[in-house]
Formats: C-alpha cells, sequence, structure tokens
RNA sequence: GCCACUUUAGCUCAGAUGGUAGAGCAACUGAUUCGUAAUCAGUAGGUCAGCGGUUCAAGUCCGCUUAUCGGCUCCA
C-alpha cells in the first residue's frame, strides 16, 4: 500500500501502482473524468502513470496551469498526427504548449500552407480526436530511438536525440503518430473536443537565425465548444480594440512612410490625450520632489563611451551624426541618464542633497530592426516618461518604496487594478557578469525585496533576469481583455555613477559614491498610450478625452447658442466644440458616437429659449435636460470625482 | 535582420483565366433647417506603393525596393 496526500493535507491509502485516474476514481467518477495528469511531488506526470512509492498528488484538471499545458502539448502531437497522415514525408521540429495554446514546428521541404491545407488539417485532427486515442508512454534505448527517426527520415528528432542523455528517452504514441517526448500528455485524445488552428509563421529552428526556417502552425483546443467560442470572441474583441485601428478611427496618431518607420505622427486629438497624461504624472512627481530638467536630443559619442552604451549598443544604434567642419561625432539620444548625471556633476553634491529626483519627459531613439515595429508599442523614436534618483545607500529601500507609491497611483488612477511586479535578481549560479560590489548588491536586492513586501505588492522573483549593472522590478499590468503588458520598471543602477564617476560628501566629510535609480511608470508614452487605449477601448475617462464635449445644434438656426455653451465650457477648463455642419441631428450624434467623445449637448429651440442643454452620455444615450451652468458644474463635478484619487 | 502574406481614392474594400479601374463612407457643391446612431442630388478624387523586366498589351505575370501585417530573433 502507498499513502496519498492531497493538497489539503488529507491522506489516504491506495494500491502500490495506482494511477491518478484511479485515485481520483476513488473520489469520484466525475473527477476521474476531468482529470487531464497528475502533479506526483512537484512533477507533473502522465494521469495514468502508475505511483509506486507515497506521494503528495493533485491531481490536474483544466482548471489548473498544469492541467492546461499538458492538454496543449497532447493537442500539439494530434496536429502533428493529422500533418503526417495528410502530408507523409513531412519532418518535425518541436511542438509545445504556450501561455494560449500550442504549436508544432515542421519543415515541409519547401511546400507551403494555406488556408485550404489548414482547413483540411483541421478536419483531420477532429476526427483523430474523435478516435479517443489512448497517449501511449515508451521508454525507449537512446540507439533505438536514433534508429527510429534515421528510419523516418526526421533529422531534426535526431539533433533533439543528440542532446538526450540514455536511459532517460521517452516515445509518446497515440494513433499512428510517434514521438520523441518527455510528457506528460492527457489520457486519450477524446478529451479534445474543439479545434482551432489560429496562424501559420515561419520559426527558425531551435530559435536560432543562423538554422534554418521551419514552419510553425499555431493552434488552441478546449475541452469544450463553448469555451473555444469564448476565446475566439475575446480575439475578436481584441481585433477591435487594436491600437493601431483605435488610434485611426479616433485620430490619435499616424505614420507616414516619407517620415519613416517607426516614427510616430502624434494627431491634434491623440497630443491632446498624451499631454493629458504628461500633466497627470508632472503634477505627481513635484509633488513627490521631483525636479523637472530638460536636455536636448543628441549627445556627444563620448559621452556613450563614458556610460557603455556605445561599447555595448553602438553598432545597433543610429550611427553618430558628425558636425561639417570639425567632424565632431554625436548620437541621437538612445536615454536621458547619461545626460541626467552629467547635470547631477554640474555642482558638488552633499549627503543632504540626496535623494536628488530629476525627471524629464526625455524623447529617446533607438534603431529598432524593422521587423520589431509594431505600431506605438515598439518605436524608434519615443518619450520615456522618464526620472533618476541619486540617493545614498541607505536610501534606496526608502526610495523604492516611493517610487512603487508613485506606480500604483498612476495605475489606480488609469484604472489598471490588476498588476504583479517582477523583481529581477542576479543569476544565483554565475555574479561574474554583474558590476558592482557584493555589498551593494545585497542591499539593493533586499531593499528591493522588502520595498516590494512591505508595500504588499503581489510579485514574482526571477533570477538571473536582473540588468548588468543592477536589480530591477518591472511593473506587469492586466487590461480589461486579461492581457498582460509590461509596463512601469524601477531599475537600480551602480554602473553609471561608476563610469561617470558621481560623487557627494557625506557627514564625515569623504567622498562617496550615489547610487542612481532609473524609473518610468509609464515606460514610455507611446506604448502606455496604446496599452491604455486598447484597455478602455477608446473610452477614455471624461478627464482624458481628447475631446470632453459635443456640442450639436439641431439645425443652423441654434448654432449660435451652441457657440455660446461651448464658451461657457471652454471657460470651465472643458474641452469642447460645436458640430455646425448641415447635418440632421442623427447624423451628427451617430458620428460623435464613433468618435467616442463622452458627452454631447444636443440645442435646439426649447434648449435655446430656457438657456438649457440636452445631455446625452457617450454609449448610454439621453440623460435630459438641464440648465447650460448646471451641466458645466454637473460635469466638473465628475471630473474632479475622477481624478479625485488623482492629484490632479 | 530572417520567413510568409499583403500594398488599388482620405478610410474600408471589389476588381477569375493579362485587353489601359469600381463601390460605400469621407470631401466638395447645391437643395433641405431637421429633436437623440447615417436627408437627397450632383461633382471631384487613383502614373493601381516605387523601380525595372516579360508581352502587341500589365492593377493582373516575373524580379528588386518601400511600407504594413503575422511570427522568429532582438529590445539600454
Amino acid at each position: 500500500m502507498i499513502q496519498i496526500t492531497f493538497p489539503d493535507g488529507a491522506q489516504r491509502s491506495y494500491s502500490k501502482g495506482s494511477s491518478a485516474i484511479d485515485i481520483a476514481k476513488s473520489i469520484s467518477e466525475g473527477l476521474a473524468r476531468k482529470v487531464l495528469a497528475a502533479e506526483v511531488d512537484g512533477e507533473i506526470i502522465d494521469a495514468m502513470r502508475p505511483i509506486n512509492n507515497d506521494a503528495h498528488l493533485k491531481l490536474l484538471t483544466w482548471d489548473d496551469k498544469g492541467g492546461k499545458s499538458t492538454f496543449w502539448h497532447s493537442s500539439a502531437h494530434l496536429l502533428a498526427e493529422a500533418i503526417e497522415s495528410i502530408f507523409p514525408g513531412t519532418k518535425f521540429g518541436i511542438g509545445p504548449a504556450i501561455d494560449n495554446g500550442f504549436y508544432y514546428d515542421i519543415d515541409l521541404g519547401g511546400a507551403a500552407f494555406g488556408e485550404e491545407e489548414i482547413a483540411k488539417i483541421e478536419k483531420k485532427m477532429k476526427e483523430l480526436a474523435g478516435q479517443k486515442n489512448q497517449y501511449l508512454r515508451k521508454e525507449v534505448a537512446k540507439t533505438d530511438a536514433i534508429e527510429y527517426f534515421t528510419q523516418k527520415e526526421d533529422p531534426y528528432k535526431i539533433e533533439l536525440l543528440e542532446g538526450l542523455e540514455d536511459g532517460k528517452i521517452t516515445f509518446y504514441s497515440q494513433g499512428a503518430f510517434t514521438d520523441l517526448c518527455r510528457g506528460p500528455h492527457i489520457p486519450n485524445t477524446g478529451f479534445i473536443k474543439a479545434i482551432k488552428l489560429t496562424n501559420i509563421a515561419g520559426a527558425y529552428w531551435r530559435g536560432n537565425e543562423k538554422n534554418k526556417m521551419l514552419t510553425r502552425v499555431y493552434g488552441i483546443t478546449y475541452p469544450s465548444q463553448k469555451e473555444l467560442d469564448d476565446y475566439l470572441l475575446l480575439l475578436e474583441e481584441a481585433k477591435k480594440r487594436d491600437h493601431r485601428k483605435l488610434g485611426k478611427e479616433l485620430e490619435l496618431f499616424t505614420f507616414s512612410e516619407k517620415v519613416g518607420s517607426g516614427l510616430p505622427l502624434w494627431l491634434p486629438k491623440g497630443a491632446m490625450l498624451r499631454e493629458r497624461l504628461q500633466q497627470f504624472l508632472q503634477k505627481a512627481q513635484i509633488e513627490s520632489g521631483y525636479l523637472p530638467v530638460i536636455t536636448p536630443h543628441i549627445g556627444s559619442k563620448q559621452l556613450y563611451v563614458t556610460s557603455g552604451h556605445w561599447d555595448k549598443y553602438g553598432k545597433d544604434s543610429f550611427r553618430p551624426i558628425t558636425t561639417p567642419n570639425e567632424g565632431e561625432e554625436f548620437m541621437l539620444k538612445p536615454m536621458n541618464c547619461p545626460h541626467h548625471c552629467e547635470i547631477y556633476k554640474s555642482s558638488p553634491r552633499s549627503y543632504k542633497d540626496l535623494p536628488l529626483r530629476l525627471a524629464e519627459f526625455g524623447t529617446v531613439y533607438r534603431y529598432e530592426q524593422s521587423g520589431e515595429l509594431h505600431g506605438l508599442t515598439r518605436v524608434r523614436g519615443f518619450t520615456q516618461d522618464d526620472a533618476h534618483l541619486f540617493c545614498r545607500p541607505e536610501q534606496v529601500k526608502e526610495e523604492f518604496k516611493k517610487v512603487i507609491d508613485l506606480v500604483m497611483y498612476v495605475f489606480t488612477s488609469l484604472d489598471f487594478h490588476d498588476f504583479t511586479a517582477q523583481i529581477s535578481l542576479r543569476d544565483q549560479e554565475d555574479r561574474s557578469k554583474y558590476i558592482g560590489s557584493e555589498e551593494n548588491w545585497l542591499i539593493a536586492e533586499n531593499s528591493i525585496i522588502e520595498a516590494a513586501a512591505e508595500k504588499g505588492l503581489n510579485t514574482v522573483v526571477e533570477y538571473g533576469e536582473a540588468a548588468f549593472y543592477g536589480p530591477k522590478l518591472d511593473f506587469m499590468v492586466k487590461d480589461a481583455l486579461g492581457r498582460s503588458w509590461q509596463l512601469g520598471t524601477i531599475q537600480v543602477d551602480y554602473n553609471l555613477p561608476e563610469r561617470f564617476e558621481l560623487e557627494y560628501v557625506d557627514a564625515d566629510n569623504t567622498k562617496k559614491r550615489p547610487v542612481m535609480i532609473h524609473r518610468a511608470p509609464f515606460g514610455s508614452m507611446e506604448r502606455f498610450t496604446a496599452v491604455l487605449l486598447e484597455h478602455c477601448a477608446g473610452n477614455f475617462p471624461v478627464w482624458l478625452a481628447p475631446e470632453q464635449v459635443k456640442v450639436l445644434p439641431i439645425s443652423d438656426k441654434f448654432g449660435d447658442y451652441a457657440l455660446e455653451v461651448v464658451k461657457l465650457l471652454k471657460a470651465a477648463d472643458i474641452r469642447a466644440s460645436v458640430d455646425d455642419r448641415q447635418e440632421k441631428i442623427g447624423k451628427k450624434i451617430r458620428d460623435t458616437e464613433l468618435m467616442k467623445t463622452p458627452y454631447m449637448l444636443i440645442v435646439g429651440e426649447k434648449e435655446m429659449n430656457e438657456q438649457k442643454v440636452a445631455v446625452r452620455k457617450h454609449g448610454e444615450g439621453d440623460q435630459g435636460v438641464m440648465l447650460n451652468t448646471e451641466f458645466v458644474i454637473f460635469l466638473t463635478n465628475i471630473i474632479k470625482e475622477q481624478t479625485a484619487g488623482t492629484k490632479n
């Protein structure tokens, strides 16, 4: 008999060799039907595998991350089986589960897949799933495994095998398909009820750009059609909210081939939105003791030689520009910190001056590979909401806490309530690649961990993810569709103070080196705008909306009154204009609704005579009539309320 | 940078198999002066992304380039 311990701590005895499915059956048949895999002492294995020793057992279902990934991994095998049956001779690379579904990399030997092939494969997968074929695990000797794939002429599998240790090699088969695989897998293909192949793309073999480009087929599967439909609906919604689409529709920004790719042009409405965001943050920063500074868009190449960036990124940057006569070289600034270091150095600093917080909405230029550009989220010219905090080592923790406060304040003000923080620390094995003293690193790493804990942040610690110059904390926010974005970042830096020889005079009259903290709550105005746009689907809160109110006269007889109302609104700092086109009111309302303007004021004879406005709210419709002065107070209050949490 | 798809009017898109371009919306003009998501009519607008090639003839076929898009790789 073996002793099985369940996650809730309960213990039960089973006969040796019972599988997770057997154990699930002893609890309930319904549960047994849902079990996809089992986590035994922390390791995920097939639900059908016999358990021979006392163990902690967690039954994994669709609701567990491990269950989902097992399900999708098995689906990848099903995809491969379908491809092999329709296109014999296809060579297979790897086929893992990913966050949303799975893929399989295949070599078609020069052929290409189109819609037709995809539809065929999908159909075949459904057919094979219906056969409820079991996923059978088999341990094989390395030589036999190599022999198998040599016969099959599958060079990629042989390459994978060469990197594996004999004695630990397993094959999984379902139906007519056998694959080299560590597993685990779901019991049989019958669990896979809904299948959708989503995408085809090229991908390098083993992710190396020197290797051959394989065809990657992406797909997603679910245990029910309903769940697949929900997912497809979500994809559709995401498409509707795509910031590139909304940016065009709402006239926020554009790109021009003539100006150059990756160089966004902010249109008036987009610029207004960005200004509002900037003012909002600027105000909060000034209240938190930041000092705004301004630096030029270029800097001597020497500056970046000093900072070390020339060495590290010089060849991947825009080439330096040179002066015509003297041949001096200048770089378009790829970052603001070296300039800020020089501001720090512009005057001797005392320990009493620290922390010194220099802030700048600094526009930087980076040469991004052409294939990387994407809407506003990946561009070649962008503005960081940058600041550098120069402080004494023992102030790092306190400063970190303050920055965390600021970042959380920014996020919640903009209606992002679901976020986690990733703490990136040094590689625990190899510390040679980091600069800065062990002592300082320990202070910084502990400061971050403690600061995050004291602020009650939901954190994940990643070892080996720290920058070479210091540990960092990145904020990941979830948007309204549940998608994760990396936004704000806080980074400790020992490198630049060293390289720029920054100093302060301490209380004991000795010169000391300050620590520098880089931080950007938005990350960049471009990227943040994109994320915000997708988060709120273009329906900005009134305080941010580029245009807050549109006044719609019923006919142009009431145009003058409409102008009067706009004047009243503008006097109260409300962004408003009149739709004075000779269109019917229905048309004006429709167009304004499509522009997602938060409020419409419809004015006709009745309103004009009584100094009133008929209020219509975007997405909600008629709100009734009120005095125009009343509306100004009404809206001003709403804006005040929306920014109440904010320091606006 | 690499692979695949795409590039037609301001926008969204039609234009089998080669025979010198079309719709809706937007714009402009006129009529209409209107009560909560599209008034009617007319006009104008395109060297079919650019360059080169094949052909009697290219939006259509073939190269190269630009940009977009989906991935890969990269991201101070």
